[in-house]
DNA sequence: CCATCTCAGCTTTTACCCAA
DNA sequence: TTGGGTAAAAGCTGAGATGG
């Protein structure tokens, strides 16, 4: 299947690129907002939240961060969809089925907007917003990364000693890190005494190698302001990743500027339905950084400390 | 009303087999 | 040659049952 969004496509498959998404919102009348947003619990909250803060998410996604159980998260996120309170969308590709892609729907939109204290969007807006998501080129990118944390997000919760503690999108860690550079996302994984805060890019394998290198480039320049954290590049093969440690390699010989690990998409495991077994081998000896042969684990990358785990991934 | 699980059915195109 | 039926692929949907 896909993996909470990415497209795994077997060589029978064919993709229709053209094929304009299949975009699904219930309208919200001001006569029934009331009674569809009328019995929402504390974790459908929860669901908004996440979604309001990283825009889009697979059901698979949403059952590892907020459900107990895939299929449950499925039936939820159904009846929430027919209530107007979240919207979702999907490419149709050949043969199978995809998952539906949910964002926040009207109901949603406005009932996250009053929890919060912001401006009540209204209905036409959120409409609008749905259908540049779901006919944006960069919504599959923003899938692969929340696809990343959301799993990594699932995997701690079914291991003790281990928690994401901050999982922020591109563009509240682009804003942080004052334009200088754009990281995919930010996070900050524990595992038992150790904590490794990192910048998270993912590569599809479109922008050239000297991109890539220009970007370490921009992070040595982030560095010498004073944020400082190892990049995770994902990359979509082991010989993407060859040529990217060769370039970063040529251009600094002895040593990067700031700490780099790479990961080969295609050396994950298959994808699997399970979400106590989503996908833990992210957190595995997949991790190389760059002048290295030897693979580390994520926590590997983590320089010991004394401090204790932060808290588990909050949606707020 | 919510949580959890199971399972039959659906999606979509191609390849293949068989009968007319 | 043409047309109909079926399997295959990969995963989602939704109904139903059970229990809290």
């Amino acid at each position: 299947m896909s993996e909470g969004g990415i497209v795994r496509v077997s060589r029978h498959s064919s993709i229709h690129p053209h094929t304009p998404p299949r975009v699904d919102i219930r309208p919200a009348g001001k006569a029934d907002l009331l009674t569809r947003s009328r019995g929402l619990t504390a974790r459908d909250a929860e669901v908004l939240s996440y979604l309001a803060r990283h825009r889009v998410l697979t059901a698979l996604q949403l059952a590892r961060l907020v459900f107990g159980s895939y299929s449950h998260a499925r039936s939820r996120l159904a009846v929430l969809h027919e209530r107007g309170v979240l919207a979702r969308f999907r490419r149709d590709i050949w043969p199978g089925s995809q998952p539906w892609r949910y964002t926040l729907g009207p109901i949603g939109a406005i009932v996250h907007a009053a929890a919060t204290g912001a401006a009540l969007p209204r209905p036409a807006t959120v409409t609008e917003t749905v259908l540049r998501l779901a006919h944006s080129a960069h919504t599959e990118h923003r899938l692969g990364v929340n696809d990343f944390f959301a799993t990594l997000a699932g995997h701690s919760q079914h291991h003790d000693g281990r928690a994401l503690g901050e999982w922020w999108p591109e563009n509240e860690v682009g804003a942080t890190c004052a334009g200088i550079v754009r990281p995919d996302g930010y996070g900050e994984y524990s595992d038992h005494d150790r904590t490794l805060g990192f910048f998270y890019e993912y590569d599809t394998g479109t922008e050239t190698l000297d991109t890539l290198v220009e970007k370490v480039g921009k992070y040595a320049e982030l560095a010498d302001a004073g944020i400082c954290k190892p990049i995770l590049f994902h990359l979509p093969s082991a010989s993407r990743e060859h040529h990217f440690h060769a370039a970063v390699t040529r251009r600094w010989p002895v040593k990067p500027p700031v700490p780099i690990a790479t990961m080969p998409a295609d050396q994950l495991a298959p994808p699997g339905h399970h979400i106590a077994a989503a996908s833990p081998s992210i957190v595995d000896a997949l991790w190389r950084p760059i002048g290295h042969t030897r693979r580390r684990t994520l926590a590997d990358l983590a320089p010991r400390t004394t401090r204790q785990p932060t808290a588990r991934t909050d949606a707020a």
